[in-house]
This record gives C-alpha cells, sequence and structure tokens, in this order.
DNA sequence: CTTGAATTGTTATATTATTACATAATGTAA
DNA sequence: TTACATTATGTAATAATATAACAATTCAAG
C-alpha cells in the first residue's frame, strides 16, 4: 500500500496531507461552496479545532487547483475540471447564490479569441457570469 | 452655480450625499484600489469615523456603479467607464497588484460572441484578467 | 406641514483571515 | 545513517473586514 501511494503520488495527489485530504473530501461531497469557517464547523469532529488548520489546507488545495475560492462570496468550492490551478470560470445565481464552475474546454477558445483581440496578455483568467438559474426562473 | 447643480443633478449624480461624495472623490483620486478600512483613516479629518460611514457609502456608490469592487482585493475602484453598474472587467497585475478597469466597448463585442457561443443567458458579469503589468515585466 | 423613505451617527459585535511561535514529520544530500 | 532543509502541525492571540441594531436627522412628495 505505502509504496503504490508512493508511486502515483504525482497522478493521483495522493501526497496530499491528512488535513488537505479532509478539507477537500468534504467540498467535493458538497453541493454548495463552503466558508472556511463552516467547514471548520463540519470538520470539529474530525480534530480540526482551529481556523488555520483550515486556511492551510485550502491554502494548498488551490495551489494545486483541486479547489477554487469564489472570491465574492468568500467561499471555496472542489474543482469540477482537472486541477486548473490557473484559469477558471463561474456562473452564480444571482438570487440563490448557487454556483457552478464552468468547463474549460467550453471556454477556453472563445476566451483566447477575446485575448487575442484585445492584445492582451494575460497569465490567468477568473471569470464569473451572473446568471438566474434554473430553479430560481421558475419561481 | 448652486441653481446649475441642482439642475445637472442626474447627469452629473450630484445628488450624491456628503459622505458619498466625499468616498468618491477619494477614490477618484487614487492611483490605486483602496480598502474601507484605509478610505475610513484618510477620511478622519473629513469627520467620517465609523466603518460603517465607509461601507455605506461604498454599497450606494457601488450600485449606482460610479465604483468597483475588486474582490479578490477586497479595495474599491472609481469606475473609469461611465458607470458601468452591471459589467465589468479588470486587469490585476500578479506581482505588483496594479489594478486596471477594461474599456467596456473593447469587451462588449467580445464577450456578447462568447456568451453567445455558450448559450449562457447572463445578467452581468466580471472578468479578471491576471497580467504582468508593464513596470513588472521590466524589473 | 407632515409623512415616509433614505441617510446619518454611534456602539457593539460578527465574520474572515493572519501572525507568531513551538513542535513534529518528511524529503534529500553527504 | 546523520544532518540539514523543507513542509506540515498545533495552539493561542490578534488583525482585518464587514454587519446588526437602534436612535436621530434630513429631505423630498403629497
Amino acid at each position: 500500500m505505502a509504496s503504490l501511494k508512493s508511486h502515483n503520488k504525482k497522478e493521483q495527489d495522493l501526497s496530499l496531507t491528512k488535513n488537505q485530504k479532509i478539507v477537500l473530501n468534504l467540498l467535493q461531497n458538497s453541493s454548495e461552496p463552503l466558508k472556511a469557517y463552516s467547514i471548520l464547523d463540519s470538520l470539529k469532529t474530525e480534530g480540526l479545532k482551529s481556523p488555520l488548520q483550515i486556511y492551510r489546507a485550502l491554502d494548498k488545495l488551490e495551489k494545486l487547483g483541486k479547489i477554487h475560492k469564489i472570491e465574492s462570496k468568500n467561499s471555496f468550492i472542489a474543482c469540477s475540471n482537472s486541477n486548473c490551478a490557473r484559469n477558471t470560470a463561474f456562473t452564480i445565481c444571482e438570487s440563490c447564490g448557487n454556483v457552478k464552475e464552468l468547463k474549460n474546454n467550453y471556454l477556453s477558445d472563445g476566451v483566447n479569441e477575446l485575448i487575442k483581440k484585445n492584445k492582451m496578455s494575460i497569465t490567468r483568467y477568473n471569470l464569473e457570469f451572473y446568471v438566474l438559474c434554473k430553479n430560481c426562473k421558475t419561481n
């Protein structure tokens, strides 16, 4: 087991530490973005008791591209692509706050075009599209 | 002067209240985004002494589209277009943090195309492009 | 003038995030 | 292996950002 783990490190990010795994797991199983202190509350049972333990795990996961921060909501969401550490795009429902990550492939061509046309030399981008989600439209 | 002022209210947003004007003025004369508490510090001399006075002015100005919040920096910047209350786009230097608002016209066509192509029904957007600004490139 | 909406002032408090410091685990090169 | 650097941990304290609650005031519309 141990040897398997270390062998696959890079591919599967099994190199995550205990705290990082716990936090990532919570986010991956959440249907909505979570706030740091709400994560903390949820993980008190797992032995995480200080904000810093959460923030440190979040920082690392974000750098790895495994999660993203929705800045306008001070919330964190698991990456639904494949570890996009640099470019992100979300839709955010203006009514209920529901957030979805847009698939890289859907956008990247269009965004690249946009960038070229405007002669911008971009190292990274974050796009937030505000919408009315299906649920909220019908209500 | 006074009569001119009241006559042009709507066009020039002279209807702003005292606090709102003071805060907007500070932001318009700033070369960089400012944080709420730094605004508070700067305006202690003008009689503004509580965070809430600042936040309330900022909220109002943001709704009017006269300023924007850079969420990832918890900072505020005066609008450099004409009161774009809904759609915003910025470049943010990854090195020095320098922020510039992109002109609406530069982007809007391209963004609209992008939205159409992806069949999104967007009510509003905020685009953050991270760059290396000229200064930081050469250093 | 008077009524209702918006704005203000003030205190207290909630929420989000980091500093500082001591310790332990892990990786790596001699 | 030892030794050294790097990374992660735990904990307490505190900084930075933002809002709640309430009383008082301003100010335009009827």
